[in-house]
This record gives C-alpha cells, structure tokens and sequence, in this order.
DNA sequence: GTCTATAATTCGATAGAC
DNA sequence: GTCTATCGAATTATAGAC
C-alpha cells in the first residue's frame, strides 16, 4: 500500500517490521518485547512507539499477511488438495509473519481475531470458487484451516519430530488428500 | 498419584490446580497470573506458591494429562479412524487442561516440550498397534496429531466459525476418514 | 529525528509476624 | 498454615532536552 509519498524513514519502518515479524514469531506476543525488537533493529525502542504508535498496533502491522492464495481454477480438479499443500507449505516455510500469527493467535484475543478475518476474507471465496457447493464454502474452509493450521503448528511452533524435520514434498503428499476431500466431497 | 497418607490440604491443593487449569486455558502461561489463580480459587496467592514452589512447577502439575486413549484393537479396522475423532473431540470437551497445555505450548518452550512427551509416549505406542508398519508410527502419529491439534486450535481457541458451532458428530464425520488415512494407508 | 530519564504498572518471589 | 508487606525486576508508555 505505497502512499503518494515515499517517506525519508521508510528503511526504518521496514527495519522494524522484519525484526518484529521475527520476535513476534518466535516469542508470541507477550513475550516480545518493544526493547528486544529495538534491538534486533539496531534502534532506539523510542523509534518503534513513534512509528507505529503502541504494541497492538506494531503487531497488527507485523501480521498483516496476505495468503496469496493461487487461484485453483485453472488446476485439474483432481489436483486442488495437493496443489493448495504446496502452495500453504510454501508460504510457511518463507514468511515469518505466518508463525508470528499463528503464535500470537493461540494466546492474544485481537490476533485470534485477525486470524479469523484472513481465513474469513481470503481462504473462504478461494474454496468457495473450487467446491461443489459454495454454501458449504464456510465448513470446507473451516476443515482446511484446521489441517494446515495443525501442520504448521506440529512443524513450526512445537518442532514435533518426524513432522519437524520432514521434506516439504513428503508433508504434501500426506496432506494432499486430505484438503482434496475438504475441498471436493461430495 | 496416591502417596501413603493423603495430606490434610489435599482439598486446597486441588482448588488450586482447578482454577490454574482454567486460567492457563483460557489465558496462556505468561497472562495467566498467580494473583488471578489464587483469587479464583479463594485463596491467597501467598499459597500457591507454598504448595507448587514456582509458576513453572504450577503449570507441569496443571498441564499434566491422560490422552486417556482407547484400545483401538477392539474397534473393526475401518472404524479405528472415526473411533479416535471421537474420542479426542470427547476430550477436549471435558477437560480443560487439554486447552492449557495447547495455548501454552504455542508460546512456552516447557510446555511444547510436554506436548512432545505426551504425543510420543501415548499416541505413538497405540498408533504402532493399529498402523501397517510399526516403523512408520512416529509418522502417522505426527500427522494425526496435526489433524486433531489443529481442529482444536480452530474450534476451542481461535473459535472460528464454523467449526466453533459445529455439533462434536458433524466434525467427526469429517476428521474420521482423515485419520482412518493417517492410521491405515498403505 | 534521536535519545535520556522516568512515570506508572504489574509480576514472581520472599521474609517474617501471628 | 495463613496472611501482610514488600522487594526486585521487567514492562509499556510518555515527557522533554538536544
């Protein structure tokens, strides 16, 4: 979302976010602090207040993800499982902010909120457009989400072995099937 | 855990492992407080310490629990699946501690450590005795838990709709035949 | 824009009277 | 066993000098 105006401190800013997206990440969101995400980012923890206001407001700029969800209509319809677990495997293995969320989400009220926003917003119309009926389209998301949400959960957050250490092509193939039949069940 | 003789406390000692049952479940290791702990449990905060030494020695007494796991070896092998979906949605419907160690484990390195125990030393074993190939059941166990975790992240802690509202029957109807692939495929 | 100093809370944990 | 009082540390957030 650029403004007309790039501003002079917008290294800064990014800066901040990053360091936040990783604290955020691996400590949640109240044991990240304002001074450790100063820190990482080689600032001053007055800076991050002056930028983005108070916490809440930091963390909401460090989660704001985007799913970049494909768009699975022009995959063979026998395919949308798997290719919706590379895709979501992909996205986690490559953004902090997705564990920063899910983290945070578990223990704080407005990330459980935000969460649910996302998956409302972007993963609804996306099963919507693939399902057999889209009145379903809530339920199937729901069901989708809990998967790939318990995945990276058991991978990411707790680190739970073999989960944890197995390639990314094996964990597709597992659950491949599984949003396959949340996405196309009749 | 009987010891010889039962202590005079034990009813104190009980009110307080209640109450940090449901604090924990409902905030979180760190925003759950001793003060919040003993207030609930009508108490003085002063006590719980006395009784557990620390938080940390509060919560591993709090979040100790029994998956409680049935003998899937009496249940036909096509039904293992959908008896296990049953089972654990019983669970977290009964027992809020299943919700403490899950919250905190998000945020809480002690607590992730539990999960790991406890899903190594009760799932595993009973998935190898119904699962083709006992070498594969850290595996299947691990996927298992990624189903069951994650439905309950959805369900219990992030209350995303609809699976927060759905009837326990609705949702095993459709975890069931995810697990029986989990447990059975060859 | 940047930093020092500090206000205002809150928490876990302890000492000690009774 | 129970409670009051409090310590020491850490946190978010603000005020204000430069």
């Amino acid at each position: 979302m650029t403004h007309g105006k790039p501003r002079r401190s917008d290294a800064t800013r990014a800066a901040i976010l990053a360091a936040a997206r990783e604290r955020f990440g691996v400590d949640g969101y109240e044991r990240a602090t304002i001074r450790a995400i100063a820190a990482d980012a080689g600032i001053d923890p007055t800076m991050v207040m002056r930028y983005y206001g108070n916490k809440e407001k930091l963390f909401a700029a460090a989660a704001d993800v985007d799913l970049r969800l494909p768009d699975l209509m022009t995959v063979p319809s026998d395919q949308v499982g798997t290719r919706l677990a590379q895709h979501f495997l992909n996205r986690w293995e490559h953004d902090e902010a997705m564990a920063a969320l899910l983290r945070a989400g578990a223990t704080n009220e407005a990330a459980a909120q935000r969460m649910r926003e996302i998956l409302t917003t972007q993963l609804v119309p996306m099963v919507a457009a693939v399902c057999p009926d889209p009145s379903q389209a809530p339920t199937r998301a729901a069901l989708v989400a809990s998967q790939v949400l318990g995945a990276a959960l058991c991978r990411y957050i707790l680190r739970l072995s073999p989960l944890a250490e197995m390639p990314p092509q094996d964990i597709t193939a597992w659950l491949g099937p599984t949003l396959q039949r949340y996405l196309r069940r009749v």
